[in-house]
DNA sequence: GATATAGTTCGATAGTCATAGAACATTCGA
DNA sequence: TCGAATGTTCTATGACTATCGAACTATATC
């Protein structure tokens, strides 16, 4: 059961963070699990991508230290680290999410 | 004197916004724009870049919205769309400016 | 063991991006 | 008018990126 490697909080880095959620897919699940309590699957967010294009993303988002993942039998379980990232960067995720939710672009993705 | 055309703020972009915002010499763009109370010439902010480097960061600011641009003369002065990103997105900007405080990265970009 | 499920990794591709230098445009001073 | 100052545009380049399909890995179920 192969576990990934995730960056500390100390390593989370500001630009790193603002790239990974420049791009609409990745704004959009980071939304989604936003809204959810639990740990999500990566396949039970709604993408109009491949799910090898969507394991990139979801690559992407654990390096840049804005999600934890966690391989459980065949399923990988992901959550957004809103406590580290509110620690270090006060406000800023909060905003981003509070202005996805108008953006209709982003919403227009869980859709598809 | 030519001027530039520059987003409304219905046509502002958060994943533009993002990712103009997720470039090193470009947020350090932003955070010295914030802390001026008046419009800086272009060349007045100190960067380890090009000219022409510069002016390509400068046209993706202001395309994304971020900034706004006006020739005088021979030079170009720039102000930060603040109210307007305020309006938008509330909270965005001050939290990425709060924490491009603490990030060294963006700050030792200035002292080049 | 065979098959299905859930993701990952690999290789390829087309597109975007940051970068710089050279040439150019415009304006201001001497 | 001739330079100097300040940026912009053009072109090129190397790096990175989003995308996909195919092959693969690991686990679960029958």
């Amino acid at each position: 059961m192969k576990q990934y490697p995730h960056p500390t909080a100390d390593q989370i880095n500001l630009t790193c963070v603002l790239h990974a959620l420049s791009d609409p897919v990745r704004l959009n699940f980071v939304r989604c699990l936003a809204e959810q309590l639990c740990e999500q699957r990566c396949g039970a967010i709604p993408t109009p991508v491949a799910k090898s294009t969507m394991s990139h993303h979801i690559r992407v988002l654990r390096e840049s230290g804005l999600i934890r993942v966690r391989t459980e039998g065949t399923q990988s379980l992901t959550s957004l680290r809103k406590d580290e990232i509110e620690a270090k960067f006060p406000g800023l995720l909060a905003a981003v999410l509070e202005a996805a939710k108008e953006d209709e672009a982003i919403i227009a993705l869980s859709e598809k």
